[in-house]
DNA sequence: CAGTCACGTACACTTAATGTACGGATATTT
DNA sequence: AAATATCCGTACATTAAGTGTACGTGACTG
């Protein structure tokens, strides 16, 4: 959370509500920005950014400072207005999780740098995996027949048999596994609810008009709590470590999930498959597993 | 601009290369944007979202409208503009790419809402994953070490023993292993470079001069190729389904991957333990485990 | 059939931003 | 030591962008 403007701001009600453009808004939010995670900032960065002349680039930093006096001084060394160590963030767009999450979608080709306030940013290692580019058209179907619950005509590859088979899908809304995509939908083929991968949607036939009611999804609507705690083999150490990681709280942390997205949690979490018995490759367990065993044995049986 | 009926509008050349104000510009990817996924747009969208006057938003959209005629037509009964059936978009901004980050961030609560374009969206799943929630104060300090080259001196909470030990840590670059947040660093107890999780470090102490030489850091210089291929063992129809979902060519993709992030990669892949015999659990394989192996036994050689 | 709502457009007006010009402080080059 | 360059601030006239108000239209709603 960051710590919005609250004391320091002795008595400004009268003054407060005359509200700025939207244009100048931008620019404070891009100062402010920039100041806290490149700790500095000049007429050029503004000028660059939103093709303002350099008096209006001027004025902005001048209106900046009349927010927060103490956040920044000029450092006529650099030629820079630079953050002073008390550097008190004002909005929110310049929370650590907004910077840290902007930073990998740039360095990650997701968000174009130009799109994004960070200026020259650290280097930045993720673990990468295997991506198909994303299919225009398909996305753009998906999307319209879930706003305006169609159905889809669609050649899909199946996994039983090579050639591409034709169904249709009444689809009612989106899902990431943390590598794919997803569309869940009513398969009216084998007449029950589940997931399309939409890299597996090869070609869109046409949309027709759909008559479901996604309400009857129930492995959609059923959510399930998954509790999460270390290895209890593992050295107390160690669990102390794991707790602060994934932010556990007395030794263990709750997760909401629905059914539909089961598996692909337990897998993204390692916990897919039978547990290993050495804690040292099986750091994190499934608590309640006992609870938990009949919701994937659903999913399985199905298929 | 207004749009003066000044006869002769034939030869648009030499109007053209008109750049236009930041400000317009945004509201006309933000036309373009709406009208692409939610397949309308009107004047009430473009006042709220920006502050504008309903004047001005008849404006925008009729600019757009001399941009992209055939995008978009007005339809009396909703009493909005409806994207045509051959709707073109004009920006980057509009790609499916950036609409799925976009929905995924907002949902995930990683992005305010009203910072987003995004209007009404689909219902989204995605697979939940434990996070500790970021501490601003820590995250600041790292990305002000790295940029300044300064060491800073922190505890941490160490694997071996429950007390928090202090540490000089050089800093150089951040990294992201799909679910916490690491920090690059030369550790001047251990004299050696490795990776620190943020959510360990317990408290910054303070900061200090550095001389450290970070092109000395040889695992995050060292840059490998992984090759992944579906598993042998699989029918066919499934290793076509595994290509379409990874988008690998001519059976195999491939990755690159810093030294240091090999174990957080490969774990992600859910290739860190010894690969499963059964091909239906252990669906993907590294190809070129060999050449790799050695790698992987350098990081946990020093460990 | 009146009421509502979203559209367009016109016109006077305000505000936001530009272009140009000038002066001051610091560092770099000659 | 002087000349040059750069980045800052400010002033002022001017242009561009956006507002507020008003009035007219077509289509749905009750």
């Amino acid at each position: 959370m960051v710590t919005m403007k609250t004391a320091s701001n002795t008595n400004v009600e009268p003054s407060e509500p005359k509200s700025l453009s939207w244009g100048l808004e931008s620019r404070l939010q891009f100062i402010d920005f920039r100041l806290r995670w490149e700790r500095r900032i000049n007429r050029m960065d503004l000028t660059e950014h939103f093709a303002i002349s350099v008096p209006q680039a001027s004025l902005d930093i001048a209106k900046y400072t009349e927010l927060a006096p103490s956040n920044l001084t000029y450092d006529r060394r650099s030629k820079t207005y630079t953050a002073t160590s008390h550097f008190q963030p004002l909005y929110q767009r310049s929370s650590a999780q907004r910077y840290l999450a902007e930073l990998l979608a740039t360095k990650m080709g997701v968000v174009e740098p130009r799109a994004s306030f960070i200026g020259s940013a650290p280097e930045t290692a993720w673990a990468p995996s295997p991506w198909r580019s994303i299919n225009e058209e398909t996305v753009e179907a998906v999307v319209r027949a879930i706003r305006q619950q169609e159905a889809i005509r669609v050649s899909y590859q199946s996994m039983t048999s090579l050639d591409e088979s034709i169904r249709l899908l009444s689809p009612h809304a989106l899902g990431n596994d943390g590598f794919r995509w997803h569309v869940r939908a009513y398969c009216h083929k084998r007449q029950r609810f589940s997931d399309f991968v939409l890299a597996r949607i090869l070609h869109i036939e046409g949309f027709e008009p759909s008559h479901v009611d996604s309400s009857q999804d129930a492995h959609w609507h059923t959510v399930l709590t998954l509790v999460l705690a270390p290895h209890p083999d593992l050295p107390a150490a160690k669990k102390r470590v794991l707790e602060l990681d994934y932010g556990m709280e007395e030794g263990q942390v709750k997760l909401s999930c629905r059914q539909a997205f089961l598996y692909y949690t337990l897998r993204r979490l390692g916990l897919h498959t039978k547990e290993a018995p050495d804690p040292l490759t099986q750091q994190i367990t499934l608590r309640n597993r006992d609870e938990i065993q009949p919701y994937i044995d659903a999913l399985t049986a199905q298929v």
